[in-house]
This record gives structure tokens, sequence and C-alpha cells, in this order.
DNA sequence: GATCGAAACGGAGAGGCCTCCGTTTAGGTA
DNA sequence: TACCTAAACGGAGGCCTCTCCGTTTCGATC
């Protein structure tokens, strides 16, 4: 249907918008300004353009990327880390992340709510990988059976939603920690 | 709560705002330079911008005023002629001025959706009005007593959607006599 | 009718959006 | 390796948005 590989020039002209534009998006929220990002990228405004027609698909590239991000990290603690551990580090990870993302907060319930192909995708993943990080630490009886991981994440995302104030880092890790070993409070087997 | 009345000078250009943005949102759609309008006003655009801090609000004054004239019409053509005389010349009235406003479909329902008090206000006035026109002409016996009003202005609507095509003017007209034959017919007393 | 403060004006200016098109370059082919 | 063409680039330019602030005007008061 789609899909002819991109010249190398243009995949890396691509790939550093995206980039760039994440970091824009995050700090200056989803007004911030498309030249000022092709700038920033060293291409001109016209390979913006051409790369991504509206703002709205740079908003979705970007947030395709992340979410990308976020499930292959899952992956990769599992890969390396103890099932606990894993899931404990990607809890920390997935809250510090959302704290950076503030300013497309409101611009992703508008993405969400329009009839965009990226969300029949990609929304489901990220709860599906943290289920599969909750599974493989339930099965290694280091956390509780009994524990429903949409509501950790639907927890998890309260954290950051709360998370202003001085020192919120320092209290979303504290917060997270103490979910955790609410998940670990009655295994059956402690981890180490 | 508010409202404290404006010096003359400001009345008159925001009045003229107004008028000048109706035709050009009529015509060129909603997305009309502001710049032009406010040029085409006579006022500089800093003007604009006092009286109308964003787009949003330009368009939600300027369908409160055409709501308004709708609902005087309806007004006036009551007192000054026949009931179903009144009856037929307002939805005459009614289809050819949607029928101009095509630039402001899209707009309106964006409107609706959002959380504007205008339409607390506004929104019932239309339906309100025709149905007042149409219960004097029942009374009258002019027209037959069982129609709903509900139903004939959505056929309204409905011609006013359909209208395009070269002839879309005359069509229209001849659309519209043509419910208003069908609400005389069988009326008890035949009018004149 | 002269005075005066508040209200309103207006347009320059800074910066953003997006398109258009002449120029450059990647990468396949001989 | 030299060539060639489609793909990609980039930035000037036209139009827009919105703010800021020095200037003008209204209309209340005397």
């Amino acid at each position: 249907m789609e899909a002819k590989p991109l010249r190398a020039d243009a995949r890396r002209n691509r790939d550093r918008l995206i980039a760039v534009a994440a970091k824009a998006f995050a700090s200056s929220g989803v007004d911030a300004s498309l030249e000022a990002i092709a700038r920033e990228a060293g291409v001109g405004s016209g390979t913006l353009y051409r790369h991504f027609p509206t703002r709205e698909v740079l908003i979705e590239a970007v947030y395709r990327r992340e979410v990308e991000g976020l499930v292959a990290a899952a992956e990769e603690l599992a890969r390396t880390n103890e099932p606990d551990e894993a899931l404990a580090e990607w809890m920390q990870r997935f809250v510090g992340y959302m704290a950076t993302k503030r300013g497309m907060r409101d611009s992703l319930r508008l993405l969400l709510e329009s009839n965009s192909p990226l969300f029949a995708q990609t929304s489901g993943a990220v709860p599906l990988a943290f289920r599969s990080l909750m599974e493989r630490a339930t099965q290694a009886g280091t956390i509780r059976p009994d524990a429903n991981s949409a509501d950790v994440l639907h927890a998890l995302s309260s954290i950051y939603s709360a998370s202003d104030g001085p020192d919120w880092q320092d209290r979303s890790r504290r917060l997270v920690s103490l979910i955790m070993d609410g998940l670990r409070y009655g295994a059956s087997q402690q981890s180490k």
C-alpha cells in the first residue's frame, strides 16, 4: 500500500526533526515554533513541511516514537534484570519520562479524540508491555498475584499528573517506590 | 457582574467589525484574514484584537448577531403580515439566509461542541420564534393543525444543506413554497 | 468652551506559517 | 568512475497573527 525506503539523507533529517521536536514540545508545549524546530535541526522549513505537512503529523510522529521507546525499554529491562527490579526500574522511568512531557498533555487528548490511526496501533502497547512486566514478576513470585496492572498504571499516571511543586522529582520517586513495595508485600517469595 | 457602556466610537467600531466579519466569514470561511477584516472595517488590527481577543470570540459575536436578526425578523413579520404570509416569508428568508453562510457551517459545529455560554442563551431562540409563527398561522386556521414545527424547520435546513448547483436559488425558493403549500393543505379556512 | 483623565485607537514590528522553485545530492547504472 | 535523474533540500517571500505603546478622542466637569 505504501512505504518505499527513504533516501539516507531524508531519513537522517526526518529523525533529527522528530528528536528536536520532542524536546521542543516537551519544554515549550505543542505550540512551539515549527520554524525554530527546523532551525535547530539544521534544516530549512521546507524540509520540515515536506516530512510533516501539518503540526499534527509531527506531533503524532513524536508520540509514536516515544511510545516505541517506552515499550523497547520494557523489553530491554526484562532481558537484563530480575523481574521485580525490571518492573521497579521501568515504573520509575515511566513517571520521570512523563513528567518531562508536560507540554504535550493537552494535545495528546486532542490526538486521542481525533480519528488518528495512530492510536489503533500504539494505544495499547504501553499497557501491554507493562502487564507483561508485571506478569513476569508475578510468576517469579516476587510480587503479589492479586494486583491489577491497569490499576497500577493508572496510579503511576496520577503521580505524574500531580507532579508539581519544588521537589516533585524526589517525591515522585518515593511514591513509585511505595507502590512497588505495596506490590512486593504478600508475595510468595522475597526477591534476593 | 459586568457590562459598562462602551464609548460611542468603540461601539461604532465594534458594530462595523461584526458586520464586516459576517460578510468575510460567509464568503471566505471562518479562516478569513482578521487583518483584512480590520482593514475593510477601517480600523487598525489592534482595535480588532481589543474587541475580540480571539477569532472564536469574533465568530461567536457574529453568530449571536445573526440569530438575533432572525428572531427579530420573525417578530417584525408577525406584526406586519397575515399569519400565513409571515410564515411563508420567514421560511424563504431563513433558507436564503442560511445559504449565504456556507463558510460558517463547520465552525458552528465547533462552537456548539465547545463550552461556550452562547448556546445556552441563543440556541433555542430560532426554533422558538419559528414555532410561534406557526402557531399564529394555525390559530388563524390558514395552515393545518397537525404539523410539527421542529419537523418543518428540519426540512428547511435540509433544503439549505442541499443547496448547490447552478440554480439553487430558484430551486430552494420553489421547495420552500412547496412545503408552505403542504402546510396550507387541509387548513380549516383559506387565507384571503 | 476649556480642561483633563480615561478610554480607545492604530500601525509598526517581531515573529510565525507555509509555498514555491532553483539548487544540490544520493545512489543506481553503464 | 563518470554520469544521470529522481529525490531531497533550503530559504526567500508573501501573508498572517498578536502585542506594545505613543497618539488621539470622548465626554464628564467646571
